[in-house]
RNA sequence: UGGGGUGUCGCCAAGUGGUAAGGCAUCAGGUUCUGGCCCUGACAUUCCGAGGUUCGAAUCCUUGCACCCCAGCCA
């Protein structure tokens, strides 16, 4: 049904290729795989992406060979940043998304078993307790084209070391009094790999260990043994984790006999996604939400996934999207016009349709008896979404249409209503206008109509209408609050400023209220969630937080394309 | 001036030596009781540039260029 096909078939892309060669050879037999957020912040699009391929690629891969996995492992090395709100956010995200995994776990799950690896990495002559200060720790790296130089202290003995590391885990030591290394080269032409940390002292207690620890492993040191004690085969992470590879199979190189891991796995890299008018890292939707520039997580001008879903985008649109849009290496960045594709793409089979008047203009039908009221059956779906389904709309002498529907001075290819013109009426009649109200203003207040009772469910004979426009009944409809969003910002990438610059970008547009919008009969009824496409406009949801019977605020989730508009514009 | 990556249509993206897929966007028509959907057609003689190998190159070689990432006791 859906008409948008894959943009490539399945097993196409470059992660899918080296898993089935991998296979093929023989080296693994299922595909088990991980997706590894730190639990500091709201999962935005950027995340489904990842979610999408890491959870997709166990889905896909078990139905082919019987079994295959991918894990939700929360990556908690840092605990001053870190918190279980938003452990609790990120699975509710995965969840919605359309995504379960088998088996939820913690990095810090495997911190005692990362402990026993350093000492043995210790005992090996593999790691030391460095105790430069911070700032020495910098000076002696060196820079991209100098090389480093060795700590004083990288020749310490193995008994020293081991003594040292074992006061550091017994709380002897303040914050950065020392640091366990390892001990690589300080002249790697990867900076990664010049005696990179692999412990820090943190005298800060942990959302999952309480006070247990006092130490806390690095990512790089943390997330190879993770997911090698996982059994993780493939681990897919972005590219700006390239250069951490070679540190990644060091690791596991040299444990890997020590702690006989289940998996021998390899990390890859792919880019992460960008989207135009808005904006991705974690720095700058933190500095959005803290500075109220957004009502909070899920305000739905955000591509976070809260927001999005408050929004009422739907989890299968950002599903197609994120496999539309493919994986590989380059750095892109997709436009926000894909996105808007598969949402429309995807509502409008599933919305109904119904009818809402934005900005109310009266209109009185004056060939209309008074006090008559019909209750016209109009479809809740067009003719090419195969569903069945109707409502009564009341229709009678006085009703509202748009604002933007009516033109004193129409130009010829307007095909709406302008005075001495004539318009169908959605489901209902065709209507003449023959007077225009203003105001002293000289606003347009109210339009005098007669209808033609021979053009219901019929097209008038003798004269062609071009037009159709939507309407509401004055009497019989709502009053509604409705929010217009719109892209987050005026521009398509923020301006290239340091901090706050990127402020300046945001569309005041991005969020317009209604207040006073009119909406049918049978949207009284509606719950929040509730999608439907308001004819003509675009698609809309019922607020999940604000709108109830009696106070209806519904959200814009995506306009309809209009070809109108784009041919005014020129 | 080091290392790791990437460069195919406005935006994504296939292509793995045999003569440039597809999607989005755009444009032109058709259809229409949504200026929606749908349908039809158009849209890279060319693959960052320059050389070379070959009967044949986006794909191989050489050499330039551009952009991204790495100098957190973040991930």
């Amino acid at each position: 049904m859906n008409s948008s096909a894959p943009a490539t078939p399945k097993g196409s892309d470059f992660i899918r290729d080296i898993i089935n060669d991998d296979l093929e050879a023989q080296r693994h037999s299922q595909v088990i795989t991980r997706f590894p957020p730190e639990p500091n912040g709201f999962l935005h699009i950027g995340h489904a992406k990842s979610i999408c391929l890491n959870f997709g690629l166990a889905v896909e891969y078990k139905e082919r060979l019987g079994k295959s996995r991918c894990h939700l492992r929360f990556d908690d090395t840092d605990p001053a940043k870190e918190d279980t709100l938003f452990e609790e956010g990120i699975q509710e995200d995965v969840r919605w998304l359309g995504f379960e995994w088998d088996g939820l776990y913690h990095a810090s799950d495997y911190f005692e078993k990362m402990y026993e690896y350093a000492e043995h990495l210790i005992g090996a002559g593999k790691a030391y307790v460095c105790s430069l200060s911070d700032a020495e720790t910098k000076e002696y790296r060196g820079t991209v084209t100098t090389p480093g130089k060795n700590s004083p202290y990288r020749d310490r003995s193995v008994e020293e070391n081991l003594d040292l590391f074992r006061k550091m885990r017994a709380g002897e030591f303040k914050d950065g009094e020392h640091v366990l290394r390892a001990k690589i080269d300080m002249s790697a032409a990867n900076m990664k790999m010049r005696d990179p940390m692999l412990y820090r002292i943190r005298h800060t207690a942990h959302h999952m260990t309480g006070d247990k620890w006092c130490i806390y492993p690095m990512y790089d040191y943390a997330h190879p043994i993770s997911d090698a004690i996982e059994g993780i085969t493939h681990s897919i992470c972005t590219l700006e984790f390239e250069n951490n590879r070679e540190l990644y199979d060091w690791v596991i190189d040299n444990l890997i006999d020590f702690a006989k891991f289940p998996s021998r796995p390899k990390q890859y890299e792919f880019a992460r996604l960008n989207l135009n008018y808005t904006v991705m890292s974690k720095r700058r939707l933190l500095e959005l939400v803290e500075g109220k520039h957004v009502s909070g997580w899920d305000d739905p001008r955000l591509p976070t996934i809260a927001g999005m879903r408050r929004r009422g985008i739907t989890a299968e649109s950002i599903r197609n999207f994120c496999s539309m849009v493919g994986v590989a290496k380059a750095n892109s960045t997709v436009d926000m016009a894909q996105l808007e594709f598969c949402i429309r793409d995807d509502l409008n089979q599933k919305a109904p349709r119904v009818m809402a008047v934005l900005k109310p203009l009266k209109v009185v039908i004056e060939n209309y008896p008074e006090g008559k009221v019909e209750e016209l059956d109009a479809s809740y779906w067009p003719h090419d979404v195969p569903k069945e389904g109707s409502r009564p709309v009341p229709f009678s002498r006085e009703i509202f249409i748009e604002q933007d529907d009516f033109m004193l001075e129409p130009p010829k290819d307007f095909y709406r209503l302008g005075p001495g013109k004539e318009v169908r009426l959605r489901y209902a009649y065709c209507i003449t206008c023959t007077d225009v109200i203003k105001d002293e203003a000289g606003n347009v207040v109210e339009l005098r109509c007669t209808y033609d009772p021979e053009t219901l469910g019929a097209n008038p004979v003798g004269r062609k209408v071009k037009g159709t426009i939507h309407w509401v009944d004055a009497a019989h409809s709502q009053e509604a609050e409705v929010r217009l969003y719109d892209r987050l910002l005026s521009l398509e990438a923020p301006p290239v400023g340091k901090d706050s610059e990127f402020l300046k970008a945001i569309n005041p547009e991005a969020l317009v209220t209604i207040k006073g919008a009119r909406v049918e009969r049978s949207l009284g009824e509606s719950k929040p969630g509730d999608r439907f496409q308001f004819e003509r406009q675009g698609y809309f949801v019922a607020d999940s937080k604000d709108s109830k019977p009696g106070n209806l605020v519904f959200n814009r989730i995506v306009t309809l394309k209009d070809s109108w508009a784009r041919s005014q514009k020129k």
